[in-house]
DNA sequence: ATTTTAATTCGTATGTTTGCGACATACAAA
DNA sequence: TTTGTATGTCGCAAACATACGAATTAAAAT
């Protein structure tokens, strides 16, 4: 969180630390293989994206933190998928952004 | 642009640097002012943010840049006002996403 | 012409993110 | 038990972002 982050109100503060969460390609990648495959293996994403293993894991654990995807062990290897419940509130939020900007009458320019 | 970036596709690239300007509380503080006023004046939106008004120009600058806002001089004030068509294919580049992540019925969690 | 006012750019300090190699863990098979 | 395989954590360096005071530009008012 940065310094004058904390002066803002909290519903914007959510919005922004998504948005933060999406605001890397390796990330969007991520969600889009795991939105778009049946085979979710953390190996399987790195093998799929132009970084190391180590960074592709750096980026799962930070959308696992932030409960926009979810993993689980299965033996030697951990599925991840997304939480779509998450992801329905995400799509609201931003939404309710699109909404006020998009049916925008009062512009002066 | 980071380092590795310049590795994905051109589409990812884009939506990461959309969410990227949307990863800051100002600066979705300010789309919401302009959204909602009818005075979109540099100044007043320095006022209405707790941010230096410096701070805030540099936020201005950044979405301007990105085209999501548009700034007119008028006499010694610049006028700031969303660029509506910019939001409306930003909502659809979000939407795209959205409507592969919630329809996930492919996930083994 | 000088002063005032609004907006922006410049320079700089501080903090954050990204990327990766090296190390650690943990389970499975030989 | 040792070896191999899949994952994840730690610590560092480089790049990037944030915030703001001071200097700058530019139009308006005096």
């Amino acid at each position: 969180m940065h310094a004058k982050t904390i002066e803002f109100e909290t519903d914007l503060q959510q919005l922004a630390l998504v948005a933060k969460l999406l605001s890397h390609p390796a990330r969007i990648a991520i969600i889009k293989l795991l939105a778009e495959k049946k085979t979710c293996i953390s190996g399987d994403i790195a093998n799929e994206l132009p970084l190391s293993r180590t960074t592709v894991c750096q980026h799962l654990q930070e959308l696992k933190n932030a409960d926009l995807i979810k993993g689980e062990i299965s033996g030697l290897n951990v599925n991840y998928c997304l939480n779509v419940e998450k992801w329905t509130a995400i799509k609201a939020q931003f939404d309710n952004l699109f909404d006020i900007t998009i049916q925008n009458i009062n512009c002066n320019c």
